[in-house]
DNA sequence: GTGAAAGCGCTAACAG
DNA sequence: CTGTTAGCGCTTTCAC
């Protein structure tokens, strides 16, 4: 495997240039001899070339990869929007570095340093809190395209779900259905779209002259725990829920244990809803809706963003991407 | 923010030596006089400096980056594995690039080409076929360690589950509860580990003295799609099963999607096993069996192969990782 | 049609 | 304790 484009021209006798503009099928443009681009292309075909994007990228600066930063790739929704937006990059010939920060505000920060190091041409970042998103975007010098988190404060472009008219949707289903206290068990409050979600929820009960008190349950940690929690919490002071909205699937996870623990199994007459949709919330008896982001947009969306940003027509939009409500009924 | 080393050296009116040696913390070592050391640190502390990666590697030709190639991520073992696997490369001091080949062959290679191109220091690959493993063998200069699928043939580290005593297992408390026949619904009969899988299963038939007639119903892709084709088609020859094995979560969920559609609900007599975990197995009122593939244990034998290979201690090991059992037995 | 050479930012070896 | 220098493999510019 001869590695070089200098080494193939010291093989070959020639100089780098014909080689290079032959490797590159600039062969015709430069009007190279077909000897020469047969000889080449002989020499490559039992030796091989693969480029050596280290050196290329230190003199082009760029390096033709992107990076990504979200909190975990264990959760479905940033798993497949991983995998949209690394399609899409792959699409206009980007490599995307996925990466995860593990909720680790101090371990997200070493990320940007980390793929800045690498060179890449510009970021995705899920940011945990506001200070972590000022801290990138004071390092980072490339374009950045901030994910899912509005903490304002900021001209930088963003995709995230449009949080309020989803949580208000979600919620205006279940109300439909008719089942009070609809309570709202959140895993994250301080997440500005979750925020959204519960502002959107209140318009909804305010729309069915629903007044509440207190249904919004919120716990530490939007996880399979925190779930658990929230729902232990609520089935000791108020007993078995009717209705009930989870902030995400984590959430909904520990508190359909909570209930099994509690029953014995899950009883089916609970009206549920929550963010994010899994083909596994088939296996619930319940009704169930489901609020499904639309990563194909996210992709689409955010990589448009950054394409602008690398093409220098800066742009600062916020890009809001409407969710869609799943509807499960039960049987009967 | 001062770019370089050599740029501050001349701001500073010193040499890139000096300026490098306390960069890289070796100022102690080399005696740099405390004076010398303060300004350089304020120069940093004010401008900062961020090494650049493209020129260290191709100086050093290494990269400080591992890549890993897996089918896809929205999957959540392989998306809990590549999780697993980044934290334990971080820990040693590599960045892990992630990467999906949504099961295509050709991108594969495409993808083994593009990170090579990229110079990682080793790749972690889940071959699709046993001719894609063979071309990267081939092509690839650096470490490999293959995951999940044994085309064997080769003499590569290679790390997978022990998946002839995982079906076995999970066959053997299927069989304990007691109905018959027991099925087996199979999304990819072509790989390795499923193989195994089924093999497994037949010898706890055997163990149990249960003559098998054509249980193992295989189908076209490791799916949704595939497992409701499977169940649907199960339905139409023999009517609702008593008791069946999916080979995967995907295949599960489809399974389950027909059995929804066909009755209305879910019969939660009917016994289901499967492999993989999910804590959404818990929505099932139904006995449940799943077998646990311990992603931990993967991501840390795999390391450890890899940092074999990259000390030049080769080992040819295939490393079997046990499964683990988990049960959620039905109410009442 | 082909060649020669500079330089991207870093490291390592050697020189003082 | 500090400075100088060569060179990693590629691209670009200019020269013949």
């Amino acid at each position: 495997m001869a590695k070089t484009v200098e080494q193939i021209a010291n093989d070959l006798n020639l100089s780098v240039t014909t080689v290079r503009l032959v490797l590159s099928g600039k062969a015709e443009q430069y009007r190279i001899s077909a000897k020469t681009q047969a000889r080449i292309n002989a020499h490559v075909e039992s030796y091989g070339y693969i480029l050596n994007h280290s050196a290329r990228s230190l003199k082009l600066n760029k390096t033709d990869t992107l990076g990504l930063i979200v909190p975990n790739i264990s959760n479905v929704f940033f798993a497949t929007l991983a995998e949209k937006l690394e399609l899409r990059c792959r699409r206009s010939g980007y490599q995307l570095m996925i990466t995860c920060t593990y909720d680790d505000v101090e371990y997200e920060n070493k990320l940007v340093k980390s793929l800045v190091a690498r060179n890449v041409d510009g970021l995705f970042i899920v940011p945990a809190t506001l200070e972590n998103q000022q801290h990138h975007l004071r390092l980072v010098k490339k374009p950045v395209v901030l994910l899912d988190r509005d903490f304002s404060a900021t001209t930088t472009p963003l995709v995230e779900s449009h949080n309020y008219a989803g949580g208000e949707m979600l919620a205006d289903c279940i109300l439909n259905a008719g089942q009070l206290p609809l309570w709202f068990l959140v895993g994250d409050p301080q997440l500005p779209s979750i925020r959204e979600r519960i502002e959107g929820y209140q318009n909804a009960l305010k729309k069915h002259n629903v007044v509440a008190n207190n249904w919004v349950l919120t716990g530490s940690g939007n996880s399979h725990d925190g779930g658990y929690l929230l729902m232990n919490q609520l089935l000791k002071d108020h007993g078995k829920p009717h209705a009930f909205i989870a902030s995400s699937l984590p959430v909904l996870e520990g508190a359909i244990e909570a209930l099994r623990q509690q029953f014995g199994f899950i009883p089916a007459d609970i009206n549920i809803a929550t963010f994010d949709e899994h083909p596994m919330l088939g296996f619930l008896a319940n009704n169930v809706w489901s609020m499904q982001q639309d990563e194909d947009r996210w992709a689409e969306n955010a990589f448009e963003l950054m394409q602008q940003a690398l093409d220098d027509r800066p742009g600062c939009e916020t890009i809001k991407v409407p969710m869609k409500p799943i509807i499960r009924k039960r049987h009967g």
